[in-house]
DNA sequence: TATAGTGTAATAGGAAACTAATACACTAGA
DNA sequence: TCTAGTGTATTAGTTTCCTATTACACTATA
């Protein structure tokens, strides 16, 4: 997989793993590959992998079985609270992002949709999850 | 000044400095604040801030003068394409970043209105410039 | 009970970013 | 011409991230 050498590998891993939580490929309860296998299929080291793993253990959205293999939380409610906090983050980001070039609110919302109706037209209906 | 440890700062430098230049806080022609100073007000090495500068100056945008400082391109045409350069990379990773939890254009635009109606009451009028 | 599959830990080494310190090169002005 | 203010370069040392390797602990099952 490619990552930004700008942000930290393990980082972007925990990205990826949220994401796919997010969107449902990786449902409540779903059995995560095994740590060795994430960490051929990312061309990464197991240690990395393992890095990015303990932190979302810690943070209780997946759960350690040893011996078994890492599973994403049942606790729908902590993969609910997930998800408004990361759209609040990336939101945030943009909007922190814009300001700082003094552009005002309704110029943000102006630029996103014209940025859609440029960029967006392929994917205008793919969120039927 | 604080920065995110997740991103090299001189990487968040150079942010910075494109946002006062995009914003108007330092107009073309502009002479910047002396490298030492600079590192001063920034915490941060003589050396974080020149690598920082080096690449703003191989990308045109400052113009460095040895001896006398450093100063904002006067090239007009640079600085707009800066400006939607950067705003593009904002709008881009911010769909991106919706996209991959599988949201669709419509509710990316839905999620938007909502936060800054939500937090940019005290913001809705400081777009001036 | 042996073995394969799993998570976890620890050590050593390399690369990139950052700091610290020093020195050099050029410019402007007293 | 001297000096202060500027950009630039170099070297050495620290920290963080990442890799590689090896070992250990637990689980399921043949």
């Amino acid at each position: 997989m490619e990552f930004d050498d700008k942000v930290p590998i393990y980082y972007q891993i925990k990205t990826v793993i949220y994401d796919q939580i997010i969107a449902g490929q990786l449902a409540p309860g779903d059995k995560l590959p095994a740590v060795r296998q994430l960490a051929v299929s990312l061309t990464v080291n197991v240690n990395t992998v393992q890095r990015a793993l303990r932190e979302m253990i810690d943070e209780g959205v997946i759960i350690s079985r040893r011996g078994r293999g890492n599973f994403v939380t049942e606790d729908t409610e902590i993969v609910e609270q997930l998800k408004q906090e990361l759209i609040n983050r990336y939101l945030k980001q943009l909007y922190d992002q814009l300001h700082r070039l003094k552009i005002s609110d309704s110029e943000i919302i102006d630029e996103l949709t014209a940025y859609i109706e440029r960029q967006g037209d392929s994917n205008d209906n793919n969120a039927e999850n």
